[in-house]
RNA sequence: GCCGAAGUGGCGGAACGGCAGACGCGCCGCACUCAAAAUGCGGUGGGCAUUGCCCGUGUGGGUUCGAAUCCCACCUUCGGCACCA
């Protein structure tokens, strides 16, 4: 028997467990068998609470989470446990470097996902999602993940939902919850509408049936009112790039005037219009309004009222396969004119569906020549066509296409001739203040989230409204609204929710007057749950009277590391920090940003394609588990491509990462007697690994990783030399993020005590790294010629005589004259020939 | 159209101013075996060839002693947004 030193270079001085390593003979099996070794350290895992942390004791805490799944009936796809195996990984890594690590998984089981699924195949979705919920704790418990399963999450527990009706009455009470009347999507499949973003040009994020507009009384979220904020804070997060740039188009703040047209006579009115462009104001030559725009109906002329009637009627019934793609331009004429607020001039104003309704006055000044959507349709009716912009004063040519190059310079613009556009849009803006025809404006491409939902399967919004009193929100302490139990739960299209047609649900008494009173009947769309499941995580499930302990709050958040999809880039990932900066702001949280660091992992994708249930191509990971194990999987998805990127599912390179578990195996399963220490000779060689895994880990570059522990696996068993004990356990313990069970496996046989992820993760010295030879390549005109080994730090007058000395050198220089030499110590020289 | 990411062997990918193709798959050869599988060892970008040489990272230019890497233009693929004035 053996004690091993501690080898404080490892970083193992602090280890408790290390200075118990003892040598023993071996206790590991004779071959790799995953599908034993693997439900025995998970059951033990899971005795021992590997996993779980201390919440109010943590010294050094670490939330690391990853994204709520959706538990579906097909069960965890790779896609998901590509996307957990990789926030894992980084949890385990955090753990073994001494971090409290707060690792929970959860369930968002509300939805329409679910719910449409359950009318398929016809079982109640309460049912369905308890079946559900079952098959996915026993895959993710499969997987290995390193969960915090004592605070396991359930959107659809009362328990919770209580308290996501709690954030709906706080916003409501701080009017930031409202109701209105307001053109909206409307899927005809899940007989419910959908809020902008979950409308995916023009078809439903869930279906994806062809969306309808309707005109319907909702309840949005004025997630507007924080657009600055969202998109201000957003070069400060440390979140992945094209997460930000997602979020920033999607806001789609642009800045620019509204401007206000008096109507000639004898129309009378003004018509408001948004521009980006003011600067272009003397090259307005029409208004076109929208189709749904007020004035649209009412200032034809009689002359053109009939045509302009028809078209109104006709656009209102447009294709809605057509809505939201560019189309031919069309429009007609009003018989009606503005003034030019400038040039006087009588400006025709028309109707065309190329103006949309929602978007800034729903009425723009037509600028054909400085905008290529104004330039078709003025071509297409035949409307005049004037050029206020050129790339220098005398280029006054005609235009064949808009000119948008805002480095040009104004013409034809009066007083504003020779300005530059900015210099003109700062100009013209100012003129429209004064004299009272317009004023700086900024408008968004967000809009006020769409909040509810005429479905069963979700949180009823807890509002009452009674006759006498009005809308009342229903009393903090009355909530939970309980989803009442009911076997009429399909939509029926009519426009309300199933709920709507439970008298019990219905009739209430006003909170208020306690007259009689009637119960909202929609449920909350799906996001508003998954926008503070992290939030209750922790608290879950001791805390009960409260959604969250304000104490616990202040020690875990915000949260550390988020892992997740980027298509969740304008859903999830906007919605949550709106409603964290609502709830900042009403004193309900310290913080306004929920997420120190996020990160988008890559999509797994299938034959090139998306994978999804209705392409029939969803692999589910039981068969890979059956056959190969969690590790072999974990590795295998981590190996497939950079874990940021992705990569395409295919079975072919799996056997590489079997072989690779088993040689690793057996490396440690055939060392007989090994040396305690690692030799002098081969320390660089250990620290040079230590550093590589270590970086590539932090770095998220799993699949480097990988091949770094797989080079170094090459490089013991191919040595000559006994590989030692200290080599042996340093490799376990680089390997224990990535191959949880096989690394416990391995250190139980290295004698290590219980558990190999409750041990340091290794460090290096990188003084030993430096080495004492260097190979320094050569190069004659900048191509590689020779090679010549050096002692390390060899001075460049050194190396050119030993370079020049080279015949490949010589020949090469044929006889010319060196010019110049290019030297990088202990890397290259490169000898340039004088010609 | 706009925004973003990416184009490297037969394949997944590595290197991200300094030896292109790490690592793995596949393939070829050898060993072990009666044989096969498994395992181990060796080879494997293309071309020419006797040492060696030439070509090669989507295309075309540029910067540099030196470019897969930086800059400009273009092409292609994937993802997101899309008549947002």
């Amino acid at each position: 028997m053996t004690w091993i030193d501690p080898g404080s270079w490892l970083g193992l001085e602090s280890s408790p467990y290390y200075k118990c390593l003892v040598w023993r003979d071996f206790a590991i099996d004779a071959t790799y068998r995953p599908r034993e070794v693997e439900p025995r350290w998970q059951a033990r895992w899971q005795d021992a609470g590997i996993g779980e942390v201390d919440l109010g004791a943590a010294k050094r805490p670490y939330y690391n989470l990853m994204m709520f799944p959706y538990p579906s009936a097909e069960g965890l796809h790779v896609g998901n446990v590509f996307a957990f195996t990789g926030a894992d990984i980084h949890g385990r890594l955090r753990a073994m470097q001494g971090y409290d690590v707060f690792e929970p998984i959860g369930f968002d089981a509300f939805g329409i996902h679910s719910e449409n699924t359950a009318i398929k195949q016809g079982i109640h979705p309460k049912a369905l999602v308890a079946a559900n919920t079952q098959n996915f704790r026993r895959q993710l418990r499969r997987m290995g993940g390193r969960f915090s399963w004592s605070h396991t999450l359930d959107s659809t527990d009362p328990a919770y939902y209580r308290w996501t009706q709690w954030i709906f009455l706080k916003l409501f009470e701080a009017g930031l919850a409202y109701r209105k009347q307001a053109p909206v999507n409307w899927c005809p499949s899940c007989r419910t509408v959908l809020a902008d973003e979950q409308v995916i040009s023009g078809h439903c994020e869930r279906c994806d049936s062809v969306v309808e507009q309707r005109n319907l009384e909702q309840w949005f979220f004025r997630i507007t009112a924080y657009a600055d904020r969202l998109l201000d804070h957003l070069p400060d997060l440390d979140w992945s790039e094209l997460i930000k740039t997602a979020q920033a188009n999607w806001i789609g703040r642009s800045t620019g005037a509204s401007l206000t047209f008096s109507l000639i006579a004898p129309a009378s009115g003004e018509i408001e219009v948004f521009t980006t462009r003011p600067d272009t104001l003397y090259g307005a030559t029409f208004l076109a309004l929208a189709p749904s725009h007020p004035l649209a109906a009412a200032i034809p002329t009689a002359e053109f009222r009939p045509k302009v009637a028809a078209y109104i009627e006709q656009a209102a019934k447009a294709d809605p396969a057509e809505i939201g793609t560019e189309r031919a331009k069309t429009g007609v004429l009003t018989g009606a004119f503005a003034r030019h607020p400038l040039t006087k001039e009588a400006l025709p104003i028309l109707v065309a569906d190329y103006v949309l309704a929602g978007y800034g006055s729903g009425a723009v000044m037509g600028v054909p020549g400085h905008d290529q959507r104004d330039f078709d349709f003025a071509q297409a009716l035949g409307l005049n066509i004037q050029r206020v912009v050129a790339a220098s004063a005398d280029d006054i040519g005609p235009l064949h296409e808009a000119f948008t190059d805002e480095s040009g310079v104004l013409v034809n613009s009066g007083p504003y001739d020779g300005l530059s556009v900015a210099a003109a849009k700062a100009a013209i803006t100012a003129r429209a203040e004064h004299d009272g025809f317009g004023a700086a404006k900024t408008t968004l491409h967000l809009r006020d989230w769409l909040i509810s939902r005429q479905r069963y399967w979700g949180p009823p919004i807890p509002v009452v409204y009674c006759d006498a009193c009005g809308t009342v929100g229903v009393p903090e302490e009355e909530l939970p609204v309980l989803l009442p139990e009911t076997e009429d739960y399909v939509p029926q299209g009519t426009g309300a929710s199933p709920l709507a047609s439970i008298p019990g649900f219905v009739n209430t008494a006003c909170p208020r007057c306690h007259g009689p009173a009637r119960r909202e009947t929609d449920v909350s769309d799906n996001f508003l749950c998954s926008s503070w499941y992290f939030l209750r995580y922790p608290s879950h499930p001791e805390v009960t009277d409260r959604p969250y302990d304000p104490e616990l709050i202040d020690k875990w958040l915000p949260v550390d590391s988020y892992i997740g999809g980027r298509e969740h880039a304008v859903l999830h990932l906007l919605y949550t920090r709106f409603i964290c900066m609502a709830l900042f702001d009403l004193g309900l949280l310290p913080f306004e940003e929920p997420f120190r660091r996020f990160r988008a992992h890559g999509t797994i994708t299938f034959q090139g394609g998306k994978m999804s249930k209705s392409r029939g191509n969803v692999v589910t990971p039981d068969d890979l588990f059956d056959r190969y194990g969690a590790d072999t999987t974990r590795l295998y998805l981590m190996f497939l491509g950079p874990y940021q990127e992705g990569g395409d599912y295919s079975e072919r390179n799996i056997e590489g990462i079997w072989r690779f578990l088993q040689r690793v195996h057996r490396l440690v399963k055939d060392a007989k007697s090994p040396p305690k220490t690692c030799a002098s000779a081969h320390l660089a060689d250990l620290h040079r690994v230590v550093k590589r895994v270590t970086e590539d880990l932090e770095a998220l570059k799993y699949n480097t990783a990988i091949a770094g522990l797989m080079e170094y696996n090459n490089l013991l068993r191919q040595r000559t030399d006994p590989v030692s004990h200290q080599e042996l356990a340093t490799f376990t313990l680089l390997l224990a993020p990535l191959a949880p069970h096989l690394a416990e496996e391995l250190w139980q046989a290295l004698g290590g005590a219980f558990s190999v992820h409750s041990q340091p993760f290794p460090s290096y010295d990188p003084s030993l790294l430096i080495e004492d030879t260097a190979t320094v390549v050569v190069q004659v005109d900048g191509r590689v010629r020779a090679r010549l080994t050096v002692s390390a730090g060899t001075a460049e007058a050194e190396v050119r005589r030993q370079a020049l000395a080279l015949d490949s050198v010589q020949r090469h220089l044929d006889g010319a004259e060196v010019e110049r030499l290019v030297f990088v110590p202990d890397r290259l020289v490169n000898i340039v020939r004088k010609i």
